[in-house]
RNA sequence: GCGGAUGUAGUUUAAUGGUAGAACCUCAGCCUUCCAAGCUGACUACGUGGGUUCGAUUCCCAUCAUCCGCUCCA
């Protein structure tokens, strides 16, 4: 069987219309992508999958749907502002990227970067001479500010005063109502603000379709915790994840724990949960333990107390946070990636198959009329009926063989046709997608039958 | 952002300094009817912008995009 490389990935969800290139008809914009018609009913499926995993089934778990645009002080008080715009110039030579500040600070600690203007520490390196450290020569490129967040302005004047963000991570929404929702929901600590939303990063990095682009969204929750607790919640939080992900059908030996060496200067733990894409292992969950260190720096730059008063003893503390992040566009990508599958069948044909969980799939059945002596009336009551309850399809065009390969190509669990019986004796076969079984079932039957299989 | 490769219908591709041929897909008709049958017909393409040229899909430049390898991803 054929490899199934990325790009025939992105070519097959083309095709069908899981998702479509960004802009495309102006070329495209890199690193942009559209959901399609199918494409979007499985990402909403996912999300609708996660909120029921990590809010609806758990206790004390809450959801919110922040502001994207955020106070600018967020962000100062998070860190990007500072950390998301380091000075970068690169060697010319061995091609490897540095900090500006740091160059300097490494070729002379009394030289005192953090100080300098951008200009001031290119006049340096360039007066001093500061070698690259890998391969020795002093021949830079120009600075570059990278900051990875997308600016913009509020009202219409552009000056720096009203300069707003669109926010990098979701997780600063759950920080700043951390009292809101503690307060409103009678919540007791540990208790988690979850939150589905898309961020932003200026980044310029190479695609690998979806995984990495500019606007993304993220599924994740902030679990509120006290200090000492902090460790058995983190351990307890990436089995969770794991186990989610192959609840949605996603095959343990393409899922592993990546725990981090190079902690983040708010985290005490960090792991990832990484899926083997077909370009290699790749992140789709992030657990971190980032102790006090976000509430903390709320409370200092907001002067406002993010203290929670513990009732049992009385004591007031500032929680440390446990997050639990899913890449949703990631997370799609490898339910793709892992559904796609190609069978060989007795008659020596290939059959594309999108093996998708069946709550996943965009239509949970096909309505096909055998031939076109049973298009019409009956047909249609069928689809009609069971459009109310779940999403179908209804097709009438080529040979049965052909449309039942069709369902099969965008992951639809069950096709059913419509034949004299079902005239006569009001049964239609029900075929099922990964077992290419069929049985009879009375049309009244059909329904519970098909919901029965399609829970998540 | 760096290096390499590549851009012709939805997909896979052919040919050409005188604007393109096919297969699959899709749609319609005929025929058939439970796993991509057959026949007939139809729709659809030279990524974008410049330059050279009488004329550019073809040659050159730029740009955009994708893929591979780096880099980056507090």
């Amino acid at each position: 069987m054929e490899e199934l490389t990325m790009e025939k990935l992105v070519n097959y969800c083309k095709q069908y219309g899981f998702i479509f290139q960004g802009s495309e008809i102006y070329g495209g914009l890199a690193n942009t992508w559209d959901y399609g018609p199918l494409g979007s009913r499985i990402k909403n499926a996912i999300k609708d999958t996660w909120r029921k995993r990590f809010i609806q089934e758990r206790k004390n778990a809450y959801e919110i749907d922040a502001a994207i645009l955020m106070h600018p002080r967020v962000w100062e008080a998070s860190g990007h502002v500072d950390s998301f715009s380091d000075p970068l110039i690169d060697c010319k030579n061995c091609k490897t990227r540095h900090r500006v500040d740091n160059l300097i600070d490494e070729f002379d600690p009394t030289a005192k970067a953090d100080g300098m203007t951008n200009e001031e520490m290119c006049e340096y390196i360039k007066e001093h001479k500061v070698p690259c450290p890998k391969c020795g020569k002093s021949d830079f490129t120009g600075l570059r500010q990278f900051n990875l967040m997308f600016e913009t302005h509020r009202g219409v004047v552009e000056d720096g005063k009203n300069k707003v963000y669109l926010r990098p991570e979701n997780a600063q929404g759950e920080y700043v109502n951390f009292l809101n929702v503690q307060r409103t929901m009678r919540a007791k600590i540990p208790f988690s603000i979850g939150q589905v939303g898309k961020a932003f990063r200026n980044e310029i990095t190479p695609g690998n379709f979806t995984f990495r682009t500019i606007e993304f969204e993220q599924m994740e929750y902030q679990t509120f915790c006290k200090e000492g607790t902090d460790s058995e919640l983190y351990a307890y939080f990436k089995d969770y994840a794991k186990k989610y992900f192959m609840d949605l059908g996603i095959s343990e030996e393409k899922l592993r724990f990546h725990d981090h060496e190079k902690l983040a200067f708010y985290a005490k733990e960090a792991c990832d949960i990484e899926y083997k894409f077909s370009f290699g292992w790749g992140e789709i969950n992030g657990t971190h333990n980032r102790t006090n260190y976000d509430l903390s720096r709320h409370q200092e730059y907001s002067s406002v107390k993010q203290e929670y008063l513990d009732p049992d003893t009385n004591e007031k503390y500032i929680p440390y946070i446990i997050e639990s992040t899913v890449g949703c566009d990631r997370l799609v990508l490898a339910v793709l990636d892992n559904a796609y599958t190609q069978e060989k069948l007795e008659n020596g044909e290939i059959r594309e198959v999108m093996k998708l969980h069946p709550y996943l799939a965009p239509y949970k059945a096909a309505i096909l009329p055998l031939n076109k002596k049973y298009h019409g009336e009956k047909a249609e009551e069928i689809y009609d009926k069971l459009k109310g309850i779940f999403p179908v399809v209804y097709d009438e065009t080529a040979s049965i063989g052909k449309r039942y390969r069709r369902q099969d190509a965008i992951g639809t669990p069950f096709c059913i046709t419509i034949d004299d019986e079902t005239l006569n004796n009001n049964t239609v076969t029900v075929r099922d997608r990964d077992t290419m079984e069929q049985i009879i079932l009375n049309i009244d039957e059909v329904e519970t039958y098909i919901e029965k299989h399609i829970k998540f």
